[in-house]
DNA sequence: GTGGTCTAGACCACT
DNA sequence: GTGGTCTAGACCACC
């Protein structure tokens, strides 16, 4: 999402809670991939405040610099950020 | 900062919107440090007046009297009382 | 709204949050009144758990036994717990 | 300062600390200023959150409607609501 | 202008 | 998804 420019650099990114339903996944996984994106210094988490944009990977160069944590996707979510899977059944 | 001798008996201590600027953190957690240090009997805040050293702590005597909110640190702040990560990134 | 029988002995309050949406006053000042009422024994807060009525005060034998955190108010609220001040203006 | 369109309906008014800055008063002053306004009803002083402007007094129909608490002027300040006075020596 | 309290909302640590 | 803590900023009661 931060690739496909939905957050651009030092935007704010939804709350975790708010991430968390968005895809479907509980807030526990969530962190865990907001906490690999900080290491990566894409964001910076902010106690009390919130996550916010440090970083924008250029998608084009991707290969010339190594990504400690890379992304393995079969597809790509559309420009709203939102998880298709989550109209699932319950 | 009041073992340091930064702020002898009976002398005020800077207001709580100052100390929370020195150190970087909210009002409120400013207060709730100030607080543990009023129930030890360390300081004693008065309404509408300030907060004022009450006892000052003997760090010599460590381990003759026992505290109830014991301060765990990994460094000490330098004379002037100011926090170096007060620098944090917006 | 445990004197009154809403929440009997051990069982599970409503969440922090729950709670103050009820009541129609914020997270944290829902809180205070919580600590001061596990303060006196009333309820015991479970971290990641919940929150559980330990004990319910009688309101007969009042003035028997001293509360450290005394409740003072005007008027008691109905059996739902839901605060009539709730529709406040914005 | 509302009546000059400063401030419309349900706007937030700047907070007491500001307002009396910017009048040069002390806020007891001004806060005694707020409650009157607030008993006519004019705006809303919302704990926590601020002071909000709810309803906006004609100027022209001055006189058809009597104010509980009417203001005596001997001038109009300006549309910055910036007070003349404040550049006085300290 | 101080300490005292409240709002609204976030991340953190835990079950 | 809970309680625990923190942020940022407001009004309240008081000196």
């Amino acid at each position: 999402m931060i690739e496909n420019g939905l957050y651009p650099e030092n935007s704010k990114l939804p709350s975790e809670s708010e991430l968390s339903h968005m895809r479907g996944i509980s807030r526990m996984t969530l962190r865990q991939a907001l906490l690999l994106l900080q290491e990566d210094r894409y964001i910076v988490m902010r106690l009390g405040s919130g996550s916010y944009v440090s970083k924008v990977p250029s998608e084009k160069r991707a290969g010339l610099e190594k990504k400690t944590n890379p992304v393995y996707t079969s597809s790509q979510y559309g420009s709203n950020g939102l998880d298709p899977r989550k109209e699932r059944q319950r």
